[in-house]
DNA sequence: TAGATTGTTAATCGATTAACAATC
DNA sequence: TAGATTGTTAATCGATTAACAATC
């Protein structure tokens, strides 16, 4: 509806905005000012506002925003009125912590398959479903509707891996391999490397330690 | 040693920049300009010399930096050349995973132990090491010079069990748990919010699809 | 109505990019 | 030396914060 170009760093904002009004809805908690929510968040209320209003005005002047609509038009943002069918790529360890850990279906995520190209998995079930061979995985992503494929492989593999599943047709790309993946603009990738988080945490230890806390 | 306070901007930069240096170094090459730097990684020739100035001049002016020095410097500047020790709280899916997956050694990061507050696990052994009770957790911070705990436990203890670390001692903690920590300052805590990654996916899935991409 | 609080414009701050003098 | 490329200053761009008019 609206056109204009929002910044990423709104998007990676709205996701613990979504947390904390969630939080707030359970308590039972009906309206909010962007005062009372930037004393909780430690943000400012005038950037909680900003973020706000690049969707249009939430709120209502001289009251506040309303809890539960607040939440739920941030899910809508946030994709999260529509379903999600994902497959994971990768059945090593953290392939398999992912399909099992996340309660992905509370939000419309729904697991749909996993990979792997290691024939002496294939016998093996996760969460009541087959490990999968690499070779059936465009037929897979094509029948089934699959849009978001999580990436849990090594790096030597993911961009190649990448780069079928593009051609399959996925529309979004959750990458745990630590690689920059080559994919065309209009197909979204999310990147999660790990050890360049555990770098900044050592970073920060590091400074700290040599005083400049 | 320089007391100038480096955004967060830049040190989010800096493992990226360490990952594709270390790979042009096993590929032999000795020196690279910031313009063929930025021709491979996609960013600016003159952010990558800013980014690099903030620390002092690695390079040299008409020849551009030598790899491996450059490579060296940045893992010393992320605090790569210390070793770190780490223990896990919480043996679930995602504890595990991590204890087995990362090959943190390499970068030393030296896994020391893991902890759950589950009794059935405690025969369970991971890695050679078996999974102790929680309330071994303080004595081992203490004893056993741990600076980094990977918090793998549901949010609703999360909280607590981080306040018990920072009593202990610890100097970092790596969040998995979706909720913010409430730590004095001097403890550095990196957050890794998954399903918070995976909204943004399905924002930027959701904004293409409607027409913005 | 008066008080409260948003929505929005303006001011500030910080980060990125461009330009070029320094120098290898 | 001439050419190349850094280190660094200046210009631009974008994001955050402040201020306040609109309005519930």
């Amino acid at each position: 509806m609206d056109n204009r170009e929002i910044s990423q760093a709104v998007i990676g904002r709205l996701p613990r905005y979504f947390r904390y009004l969630g939080e707030l809805k359970d308590e039972g908690i009906e309206r909010i000012s962007s005062q009372e929510l930037s004393d909780i968040m430690k943000v400012t209320a005038s950037q909680i506002r900003q973020d706000f209003n690049n969707f249009g005005g939430f709120g209502q002047q001289g009251y506040g925003y309303k809890v539960e609509y607040l939440y739920e038009e941030i899910g809508r943002i946030l994709g999260l009125n529509k379903s999600h069918h994902l497959i994971i790529i990768g059945a090593g360890n953290l392939g398999q912590a992912l399909a099992n850990y996340m309660n992905f279906e509370r939000r419309g995520f729904l697991f749909k398959g996993i990979f792997d190209k290691n024939p002496a998995l294939y016998g093996t079930r996760i969460r009541n479903m087959r490990i999968r061979p690499m070779d059936e995985m465009e037929t897979f992503v094509r029948e089934s509707g699959i849009d978001i494929a999580v990436l849990t492989i090594p790096k030597t593999e993911a961009v190649a891996v990448a780069e079928r599943l593009v051609e399959a047709g996925i529309r979004g790309i959750w990458n745990f391999a630590h690689v920059d993946l080559n994919v065309p603009e209009e197909i979204q990738v999310e990147n999660v490397h790990l050890s360049d988080s555990l770098m900044k945490l050592t970073y920060n230890i590091s400074r700290f330690e040599n005083g400049e806390g």
